[in-house]
DNA sequence: TGATTGTTTGGAACCGTTTCCACCAAAATT
DNA sequence: AATTTTGGTGGAAACGGTTCCAAACAATCA
């Protein structure tokens, strides 16, 4: 391609190839008049020097891994373009890997650490296991983790139990007391998760503050996607006394619930409540209550945390350390009051069939 | 990191560098003793070769830039699911660019090309100028546009004089009459556009084919997205004789034009019909009609063409072929016939203002 | 047995940078 | 005037692979 190599350019110029690597680099101890011969020699060959030779002498690559489940999860596309804006201004290479199946997971966290081809790697929404983690802990190479936990690695995160509270409470505080919960695999094979199992905590926590008792019909779980939450959900508004409200671990999971309420002509949110977590982009569009986590943010210091390490690798890799980014809820069209003829019958449970859907 | 190199390797298996090499690289001319020896070495050693050096020896980097206005574009996420689809299959790392400003847009197109960083380019939505194009030709490096035009580089594209010709039919047969058209800037400085230029085109040609006369008031402009759409949208409907239909460039654009309807309490599509273009995943949520285009596959197919020129170079860089794929009108619940008020008086064009919003 | 052919193998050269070290001239110090 | 310091510079070595060439060895044939 470009056959021109700094040896031409150092012949051009009658000068070392040493003072031209100097002029390129910006390094101060070269004369003017010297600097200005290189300059011209590489202007009139035209020449640019080739990264994958500085790569190697360097041992530094420019270029950071990015993992995530980015075509499942919406939400990673939003932590994504947080991510990209901070590389890009650092010139670094955001190098994609997405995740969409158990294989690819395993093959990546394997692979990924050997070789030096990336100066560091960034997980989104995948958490390590511990093997894993000892991995990319020995290679030494700089991790971080953006919605993803491991005890020793460093991270970015919410609080999924207060998230999990805030969203049940919020129902609760409009009356609800049948409220159910819609999540991807708690166990999952993909384990990815846990975020699903800590707001289902935070629901559970909520619940029992409020005495409101936990049923275990109301607790509906499946691979996360738009299609499998619908399917969830019309079973749930099947059951005999089906849920006033239901809170879902995703915004994805609350359109499938959206979804399948349109199709039973349920009205939304005057005979069910409907919350998501996430507030991804589309919420807004949908009308979606839903508990808003900083998605963009969280891929901006993700970023930066990640240039840190990489900058000064000194740091004692026992010390990680744990970002927390902040919730809050924001309400919109899919949650109110349950209907009147839900509230009076709440506690004692009976006459669910009553309910008119 | 990874301290051990091929020459480690070769010491402790008791043979040569070449030897190993040959092993790693499953060469036939190795004995099946001689190889299970280096195997066993690599094996304790945990060695794994260093990809930036073999990029280097091999003046191949076995990544592929792409080049997308991602995050302004929904459109181009989906197609980028296409293109990580087939890239990871072949093994090739996949380099991600965004694109947001003019400005970025013109550094990449600038410097993407210099260096031997990529065996191939993939270029999304943006058309690149003359002197851009000169030189990518000019550099030898193998490049397909998804979505974006150039005569002289291979592309792969939609025919969007034909869509926007069918949209806007669509309309035609629902009755209406008053068609309004809004798009991202025609001449945009951006020059990712055409796409908006040509389904313009074919906006104007459904009209002119059903003899109805084009109002220069009804085509409307900005920036590409949801708020400026909506905007745009506010405005068409507080003209004095307001559009009965919308025709949108994209479905991003019509997303923006839904709320304007909401904010005005205009219901759709009984008082306004609304038909955008692209079919991105949420305008079936949206229940968006629309122009539905093969995004995934768009990326897929550009990328399989990439990879074709990046195994076979030598293909007379003259020929260049242009992929055609598929439209269909997808109709859903943003369109139908015009308000019973309107129909009378559409090709006279009195009475504007009876009309009852 | 010796010549011929074919298969494995070792290792130097190369890919295109950066960096380090030695060297030199000019300036500063004695 | 002799010595030290300083700022600039040239070029070898290194980064870690691949590949090519020559050599070693084995097998085949006359």
């Amino acid at each position: 391609m470009s056959p021109v190599t700094i040896r031409d350019v150092a012949k051009a110029a009658g000068v070392g190839v040493g003072t031209v690597s100097r002029v390129i680099n910006q390094h101060p101890s070269v004369r003017a008049s010297t600097r200005q011969k290189v300059e011209d020699a590489i202007a009139t060959l035209d020449y640019s020097p080739n990264p994958i030779a500085r790569q190697l002498s360097l041992g530094k690559t420019l270029s950071i891994a990015v993992v995530a489940p980015f075509f499942i999860r919406p939400s990673s596309v939003e932590r994504l373009q947080g991510v990209e804006t901070v590389l890009s201004e650092a010139n670094y290479d955001l190098v994609l890997f997405n995740v969409e199946t158990q294989a690819r997971r395993d093959t990546l966290f394997r692979t990924l650490p050997r070789g030096d081809s990336f100066d560091g790697i960034l997980i989104v929404t995948l958490s390590p296991q511990d093997v894993e983690a000892d991995l990319l802990l020995q290679v030494q190479v700089p991790v971080v983790l953006v919605d993803a936990h491991h005890p020793r690695l460093n991270r970015v995160v919410i609080d999924d139990v207060a998230g999990g509270h805030m969203a049940t409470q919020h129902l609760i505080d409009l009356g609800h007391s049948r409220i159910a919960y819609i999540s991807d695999i708690l166990e999952s094979p993909f384990r990815h998760e846990g975020a699903s199992a800590r707001r289902f905590q935070g629901y559970r926590q909520a619940l029992a503050a409020a005495s409101i008792p936990y049923r275990h019909e109301y607790y509906q779980q499946d691979r996360h996607g738009v299609l499998q939450a619908e399917r969830l959900a019309h079973h749930l508004l099947e059951l005999p006394d089906p849920p006033t409200a239901i809170f879902t671990a995703s915004d994805t999971q609350a359109i499938g619930v959206l979804r399948a309420a349109e199709q039973r002509g349920i009205s939304i949110p005057k005979q069910l409540s409907v919350i998501g977590f996430d507030d991804i982009e589309i919420a807004e569009y949908m009308h979606l209550t839903t508990i808003h986590q900083p998605l963009f943010t969280s891929g901006v210091e993700g970023a930066q945390r990640l240039l840190e390490l990489i900058r000064q690798p000194s740091v004692p890799p026992g010390r990680t350390e744990e970002f927390h980014l902040p919730l809050r809820l924001v309400q919109r069209q899919t949650t109110a009051p349950p209907p009147a003829s839900a509230i009076d019958i709440v506690d004692d449970g009976l006459d669910a069939d009553l309910i008119n859907y």
